[in-house]
DNA sequence: CTGAAAGCGCTTACAG
DNA sequence: CTGAAAGCGCTTACAG
């Protein structure tokens, strides 16, 4: 046998080696009592015969596809990519497929994917949910991403944490006004950040939030922010709860001729792909990815594996195993070139006793 | 029935109602003759019953799974989120499933990701080809995106073209000293990019190319690009390949007090989500990602459906269907900022006599 | 127009 | 240690 036929089976190795499926089945996954002999000559034909397990056939038995399916408000999202990534490799290590849907933003659409998903009949989903979606027991696994309000087999980046991280280095830096930029009021992921940020702020320091969003809205898409007069206003630092808005800060404080970080610090959040190639390049918050995807899988893993279907959104799994509620993955601060220390306290003054600058 | 049972099939159906399977198979499907009021009857009760169709059952005996597999060279790439969304938007549109796997960049992950595809029975692949790799016949239909290079069944965005447009476009603006940004001389995409470019510039306008790669070999990973330099010798354009090269250009311009279009004009490639969040904001040529996917998909589609499996990389369907075979798709020249005239034009002489800057 | 039957490839008790 | 048999849910000729 030259090519090794695609459609080799169970049942054309028993064939060819004269014995019966059931055996061949054993042999090959080293269940039943099988004799070493036997396990060898089927292994050997295996190869020969470059057989494939059927998953359609193998699924129709067990009632398990392994297969996970991912659902994501966005593929458009620039987070998105580390997202996939991760729980590929983590899904693919654990011998399990990775089927995508993409909800597009749209509440509808992300019951429409789960459904399509469902009908594939994945063994458990994980969802990354749109803002303020709150996902309803669909009868099958589910590890739900990003959205620590949810109840229940949540993991996520600790923003409150990351926050708190960036927060402490804009004080210790010796920044003490602070314009935080949100693009979304209505954002949990956003708001826990500011939090975070404002939690590490003394009474010392004075800070705004400007919500972009509202802001296009009064002055159309895409319009400038009006950094520059900020920084007239004696702002020195723009912390941004996305690496997006942090680059369109930083270019246009460098568009206005601001020095970035000599006049302004800009700080974001994420590590994009692109925040370390920009010039300078941005100081930011990462998220571990590989970790909170690794937890969502094996969380989905440890369902399937207890044998449990159609069981909750909410509740831990039957056997008392430990779900992974609101569990929270460290951020880590990740200090480049656009934080430094606040022109006044390089040139005025050596150390900058606290409330200098009143609001 | 209050809740619909998740578990209900065919024979429930069948039992419930008094008929035969094989006839709520066919009302179902409405292949068979059946009669209109069985049919009704039948589908009033797979509504009640919530009855979704067993993809494994359906799959074990059809032989097709209703699944396309998606390799990616590297998932981490900011235009796969694109790509993804794209290709996943026509597989569902046309009733498939769409399995993810990452290549990590690796040409023997790359094998692998294939292989796992593969023993999940996907009824065929779409593949972003790593750089420099070539698709072996793998015994599954295939459609290639972005590779005009591999022989048959290739898709992609008409990377000359759109070189052409932006090349085109620089030259009307008035540019005669243009550097070309270019990650990696060995990529095709890359190649063909500025092939189109400088197929435009006439004997007049004199062009370098910047490759950043083997820059960041010689001066460092992340080092400056040494932009403001080349401002200094008179080049007024910088046109990259990338966005992502563009946003390094951009920013390490604006850094120096280069003015952005005033002084110098930076141009990108791809359309990335970010490219009009700058300011200002970018001149970039993009691709039309829906049309490239859905053309991948219909040929997927129309070999799969044409019944055929296990048939070739290179060859049209058997059926003498229209292959699609390095079909290229026009990309889209998109002017924002960042592109203006060249001081010179504006300043020093209001037309620019060709030839004025010698290289 | 409708039904009985076979079979896709696999796994799992159960007998030998 | 090994095999015969049942059955997962579906579709598809084939008979009635």
């Amino acid at each position: 046998m030259a090519t090794p036929r695609p459609g080799a089976t169970l049942g054309n190795i028993a064939k060819t080696l004269g014995v019966s499926v059931a055996t061949v089945s054993n042999a090959l996954s080293g269940k039943g009592r099988v004799s070493t002999d036997v396990i060898e000559r089927v292994k050997a034909k295996a190869v020969e015969l470059g057989y494939v397990p059927s998953q359609a056939g193998r699924a129709l038995r067990t009632g398990r596809t392994g297969v996970f399916g991912l659902v994501l408000p966005d593929i458009a999202n620039p987070l998105f990519p580390q997202i996939a990534q991760a729980i590929e490799f983590a899904a693919s290590e654990a011998g399990y497929g990775v089927l995508i849907a993409d909800s597009r933003g749209d509440v509808g659409m992300q019951t429409e994917a789960i459904n399509r998903l469902i009908e594939r009949a994945v063994d458990g989903i994980v969802i990354v949910p749109r803002r303020g979606t709150r996902i309803a027991d669909i009868g099958c696994p589910v590890a739900v991403i990003d959205s620590p309000s949810t109840p229940g087999n949540t993991v996520s980046a600790d923003h409150w944490q990351g926050g708190q991280a960036i927060g402490a280095h804009l004080v210790d830096l010796g920044h003490r006004r602070i314009l935080l930029l949100g693009n979304n009021p209505a954002s949990n992921v956003q708001n826990d950040r500011i939090g975070g940020m404002k939690s590490r702020f003394p009474a010392g320091v004075c800070s705004e939030v400007l919500w972009i969003e509202k802001h296009e809205q009064l002055h159309g898409k895409g319009s400038q922010l009006g950094l520059p007069d900020k920084v007239a206003d004696g702002f020195t630092a723009f912390a941004a709860v996305s690496d997006l808005h942090a680059l369109r800060a930083l270019t246009e404080l460098q568009r206005a001729g601001i020095g970035v970080p000599e006049q302004a610090t800009v700080t974001g959040f994420d590590d994009l792909v692109w925040s370390s190639v920009v010039t300078p390049s941005l100081t930011t918050v990462g998220m571990d990815m590989a970790l909170i995807a690794d937890i969502a899988i094996a969380a989905l893993v440890r369902r399937v594996e207890a044998g449990q279907r159609g069981d909750t959104t909410t509740r831990p799994p039957a056997g008392g195993a430990p779900s992974i509620d609101n569990r929270k993955v460290p951020m880590q601060l990740m200090i480049r070139q656009t934080s430094a220390p606040p022109p006044s306290a390089r040139s005025i003054a050596t150390r900058t006793p606290e409330g200098e600058h009143p609001c």
